[in-house]
DNA sequence: CTCGCCACCTGGGGGC
DNA sequence: TGCCCCCAGGTGGCGA
């Protein structure tokens, strides 16, 4: 999936053209995405929308009394188009606001759309959910705090989102080489000044990723269909045998937790 | 608790 | 063309 910043251009994307209007219709055309798409997402109509929020990687469309919960999972996308433009194989999901529409295309299916009555902060797929890296409680101290204890290696937890939320597997290897520091490295071997380095190298490749319109990973696309150009930018992810950009020396592909990862052996400690 | 691993699903690319 | 294998953005849930 869309990683966080992905995610955040899709809110950024659609919330101007669906804040204050009502949701016309709701199309399931297959409901077999991560969770079974309940009735209650298909009777929406006649709710109007406050607005788009985000908590990780999920979207939460404000709905008055309740959220609709959206997660992109691995390939999902969500863009605004004519409500009568044809669906493709892979659309499962609209809501529809009069003539256009919000299409969920989710070719893996492991996307999810929910409905959540009342406090969405406290649903089960939100309430353990870690720190929010943009926000004003994310820096070296509070990093340095979530890794004490935590043997695991330094990349495993930055993905772990009951601990930070939105760090996925391709700006966990970029932040750490940004950070120069290794992916392997044990989380509370990390000294306060390497936290800080890392928190610090966390935000900016987030922030950089947003501002380049998310990255154009394979079939990812924004709201308005375009594709990002942060992919052009990345230091290691997917280069494996490619010289690092500053010390030449070739970039490593090495496997954790089942996912890979990519970082320098010159440029990173 | 923590940790490592599995599963869910489809499609694209490379090798033969 | 076809087949087979490997790889891919996430993350809840399981057992150790």
């Amino acid at each position: 999936m869309p990683e966080l910043p992905e995610v955040e251009v899709t809110r950024l994307g659609i919330e101007p053209s669906v804040i204050g209007r009502p949701i016309t219709a709701v199309v399931v055309r297959d409901s077999r995405l991560r969770w079974p798409v309940t009735p209650a997402v298909r009777s929406l109509a006649g709710k109007v929308v406050g607005g788009v929020g985000r908590r990780g990687k999920y979207l939460l469309v404000d709905c008055g009394d309740g959220h609709l919960i959206v997660h992109l999972g691995m390939s999902g996308s969500l863009r605004m188009v004519p409500a009568a433009a044809p669906a493709g194989r892979h659309d499962h999901v609209d809501i529809v606001f009069g003539a256009n529409a919000l299409r969920l295309r989710d070719p893996r299916r492991f996307g999810a759309v929910l409905w959540a009555a009342g406090d969405v902060h406290r649903h089960r797929l939100l309430a353990h959910l870690g720190v929010e890296p943009l926000s004003g409680d994310f820096d070296g101290r509070r990093l340095h705090a979530i890794t004490r204890g935590h043997r695991t290696a330094i990349k495993n937890l930055l993905m772990d989102a009951r601990r930070i939320v939105g760090v996925g597997n391709i700006y966990a290897s970029e932040s750490l080489y940004r950070a120069g520091i290794r992916p392997q490295t044990p989380a509370d071997r990390l000294s306060p000044e390497r936290c800080a380095r890392l928190a610090r190298a966390v935000r900016g490749v987030l922030r950089a990723a947003i501002r380049a319109g998310g990255s154009s990973l394979r079939d990812f696309v924004g709201a308005q269909g375009e594709h990002g150009c942060f992919q052009q930018a990345y230091k290691v992810y997917g280069r494996a045998g490619e010289p690092c950009r500053v010390c030449s020396a070739p970039v490593r592909r090495i496997v954790q937790g089942q996912r890979s990862t990519f970082y320098c052996p010159g440029c990173q400690r």
